[in-house]
Order: C-alpha cells, then structure tokens, then sequence
DNA sequence: CGCACTTATTTAGCATAGCTAACTAATTGC
DNA sequence: GCAATTAGTTAGCTATGCTAAATAAGTGCG
C-alpha cells in the first residue's frame, strides 16, 4: 500500500520538524552549531573516528566534515591525531572539555523532549526507541 | 527511569535531524532550499501575509525572511504589493506557479522516505506511525 | 621497481540561511 | 509638529551544505 507508505512518511517528516523547532529553542548559549554538537556527540559515544567515518555518520560530505571538525578543534574540543597504519587517515577524538560541553549542550537541548517522554509508559517508550532505529536504518540503507 | 527517558529523546533528536538532512537533499531538484519551501507552505495554507507576520510563522527574524521573500519573488514563485491601509507594510502572496512548484517538491521531499517505508513489515510501518503521533502529543502538550 | 589507479583529506569557491546593528520610511501619540 | 514606535531593508558576520580540484599516501600489476 503506497498510499499508507506516503501518509506515515509525511507525517514523520511532520513530526521531525516540531520536534527540532523544540528543541533548538531551548539551545543557544553553548557557542557551537548543530552540527558541531551532532558530530561531538557521534565521538563520544562512538569513540574515535577517521574523517571520512565521521562523515558517513553524519551523512555529509567529507569537505564539511572537515571544515566542522577543524572549528571543533579550533575550539578545543577535539583533537586529532595521526593514523599509526595509514597516513592518509586522521584520528579525531574528544577532549575533556568537548566531553563536557557536549553534555551540558545536549541537556539542554533535549531536556525538555526527555521531560515528556518521562510522562509515556514502558510501551510508548520502547515504540519510540524502536522507531528511532528503524529511521536510522531506513536513511543509511 | 530518567537515564532512559534521555537516551531515547537523544535518539529520537538525532534520528529527527538525520531524517531532515535526508529529506533536504532530495529537493535539489526544486532549485529552492528548505526555508524557501516552508515559507512558501506557510503562504500556500494560510494565505497572504506581511512580512512580519511570515516571519513570525516560521520562526525566524526579520531581516531572514526579508531575503527568503525576495528569493521567491526573483523565482516568481511569490509576488509583494503594497498594504493599502499602511505604506510600511507588503503583503507577499504565491503565485500560481509557486503553488504548482511547493506541491510538486513536498510530494518529491517526502517520496524517498515513502520509497524506504514500503520496504518495511506491517509491524515496523505501525511502529513509526504510532511514533509519529505519539511526538506530535508530546510537543502540543 | 615504477607508474597508474584508488583512497583520504584539504583547499577554494559557491549558495542558503540564521543572526545583530544600523538605516530608512511611515504611523501614532502627546 | 515633533518624539517615539513600528515595518522593512541593507550590510556584514557565522555556520553548514555542496562540487571541483589539489595533495598525499597506499595498492597493484607488469
């Protein structure tokens, strides 16, 4: 049913626009982007990446990746550190204070979803988590 | 469960921006960029508007709308006429062929994702409607 | 070995989109 | 009739996205 495909597709994107326009109100005060943070945050969770991983993460081209990871760097945030096996490769890690930058960024920008979420049940939460994935799944695919 | 609560509104923001991300590069071939197309929505819908009123729909300053609407009206998709009440003030309405460009590109910005959903179970399908719903409760709450 | 090809990242340059500050022009109010 | 307010624009900064082209390093084949 292509018809119901297209319903659940719009609303989702419906749904992810409110849900920034949110959230990046309640942001502003930490001095970095959206995309800086985003990037930061894939480090963190994920350990350290080469550019070219950060990128395809973050689904955009290698140019930008760079030019993110070099204002992140500028910033002292990250650090980065040469390839031991191929030299062509970059490490780029976080640094302690890009640790704690990240978390009190993304605090703020996501407290107030999370405070809702705190009010679903056991059930509403893990469709949420779930759908969450499959969205993943769905744009690396 | 607080921690979870976090993790999954983490997610679920980091899933938002990708899926956007995604969204926005398939609309290349529209010519027009993500703020021109929602202003151009705002019109379609709610009709005729000043200046400051389009940019107090989408969220955004002044000035920045000020240069949305004059991309729109060098693409014709938007025309402006004086306010006969108060010379300060434009009124900026579509024109036909930006309300025959808008539908064309919200039908194509949402086709991709639509194309990936049709590939999922019945199951997963109810997961991300459910979902959708479930995050527009939350935020008109 | 050496030269061609591929891969990883950077540099340069373009466009969109957000902001603030400062300007012009019109309206309102005392 | 002049000061204050309101509506938009202009100028200029920053951040993010892109492509094309440069640089540098690794790979593979004769």
């Amino acid at each position: 049913m292509p018809e119901q495909s297209f319903e659940v597709a719009d609303r989702l994107h419906s749904a992810a626009i409110h849900l920034l326009r949110t959230a990046a109100k309640t942001d502003t005060h930490s001095g970095q982007g959206p995309a800086r943070l985003s990037a930061l945050s894939v480090l963190v969770f994920g350990g350290p990446k080469t550019l070219g991983q950060l990128a395809a993460a973050e689904r955009v081209k290698p140019p930008t990746m760079s030019r993110i990871v070099a204002g992140l760097k500028q910033s002292g945030l990250a650090r980065v550190q040469n390839d031991g096996q191929d030299a062509r490769k970059i490490t780029i890690s976080v640094t302690a204070k890009g640790g704690r930058l990240l978390q009190e960024a993304r605090k703020r920008r996501i407290q107030e979803l999370a405070e809702n979420l705190k009010n679903l049940g056991e059930a509403d939460l893990k469709t949420l988590s779930k759908a969450a994935d499959l969205i993943e799944n769905l744009l690396h695919a």
